[in-house]
DNA sequence: CCTACCGATCGGTAGG
DNA sequence: CCTACCGATCGGTAGG
């Protein structure tokens, strides 16, 4: 098989969204496709057959590329995961309050899902526990951790309410999931206010004193634009 | 085939949890095995010969009971939507105000699906696009719309920030499902706080002046009693 | 409820 | 990138 390790680093996204998509390496052609395939009918759900008829190949043409179904699983997962879980961590280590960080990470979570050019929903939440996956189950756990952390510390400061740093997290990630579902169905992105409004809504429910939302977004949006500057 | 119809009606939850499973109807057994494993693996990721092995019998058996794989997948509908829809349909016409409705109508849905001896997590989102299931995404929408209206029912009245339903509505059905996932993880339910915690973070963010929201969580309070007493 | 079996489709390989 | 093909497994049926 002349498939290349998969551990080399794929493209940015930022560069690939300047090209035409038949300009794309054909690596990136195949996960876009079989995201959305994933998204829409699931990963069992989705043959490999379907996933070369989409590229307008035959279906052992795939394995030139991919040396199995399960690794452009894991590829997505770089990106579904491996992406937003390095990005939360930079977040939690700036210096800002802890609901400031909070409300950048939001709000980058979902602009990066709704302006990336492959479906995020493919990879549910229970996927995760397939054979191959242990790791990158690790790095969602790691994701988990990371936000009940900076829960936790609003918390002890008394800048956030009294509230379960787990349930914190439940309440974050499955807002954020709904929304990024719901918007990708509408095809064609372009995030508008959806990250905003995302991170309001949920600093709302969790600040002591949710009248100072206004003033956690002023603050978030310099921690954000450090992080563009930094990446 | 002996299977008969999936018209007539299931036994109602309550009244099963009061038997040990082995005297339950094969059928209620089936359903709640292959719900197990649709929300471990997947619909698609299951098939018909792990679910009559999780029952001790042949595969062909389970034909018995059921016409079809996807007639198991559809009878799991009428507890995972049709018995919400009915349900808050019921709450959104009672008397009460906007926001005391909406927090019984989460509050008691959190509770069904912790409590249920069904796992509510074997129907993700996008599987409801299935052919053969069309008659239970109208449900679903139906239920979209009336959490919709009463959310603008609150913000008409000031009660409700201004908020567009339609995120208001992915914010609550996004902070429930994520909930109901990961307590379901940690097998074996007994709702405890979770319904109670999940209304009132959802109504804090929601509301106007969110310190009203022990208010409101006493006026659902009386919802929720009236509902039962109705049922 | 069983055994025996069906055609279709699955992920993946051989070889060019 | 293709054609040809593999064994395994799929949902479902026949017949008792």
């Amino acid at each position: 098989m002349s498939a290349k390790p998969s551990t080399e680093s794929r493209p940015d996204f930022t560069q690939l969204r300047a090209l035409p998509r038949e300009r794309w390496p054909r690596r990136e052609q195949i996960l876009c496709e079989a995201a959305s395939l994933f998204a829409q009918r699931g990963y069992h759900g989705t043959s490999t057959r379907d996933i070369a008829e989409a590229l307008g190949i035959r279906q052992p043409s795939l394995y030139n590329h991919y040396p199995s179904k399960l690794a452009i699983l894991q590829d997505l997962c770089a990106y579904d995961i491996g992406v937003p879980e390095e990005r939360v961590r930079w977040l939690a280590g700036a210096e800002a309050s802890a609901s400031a960080r909070l409300y950048a990470a939001v709000s980058l979570d979902v602009e990066y899902c709704l302006e990336a050019p492959i479906d995020m929903r493919g990879l549910p939440d229970d996927l995760i526990r397939e054979p191959g996956l242990e790791s990158w189950n690790r790095r969602l756990r790691a994701w988990y951790g990371t936000v009940r952390a900076l829960v936790r510390e609003g918390v002890e400061e008394g800048e956030l309410a009294p509230i379960d740093p787990e349930f914190a997290r439940q309440a974050i990630w499955g807002v954020e999931w709904e929304v990024i579902r719901v918007s990708h169905g509408g095809r064609r992105r372009r995030a508008g206010t959806r990250p905003d409004d995302t991170a309001a809504f949920l600093l709302r429910g969790l600040l002591a004193d949710p009248g100072r939302v206004g003033e956690v977004r002023q603050a978030a949006a310099e921690v954000i634009a450090a992080y563009r500057a930094a990446t």
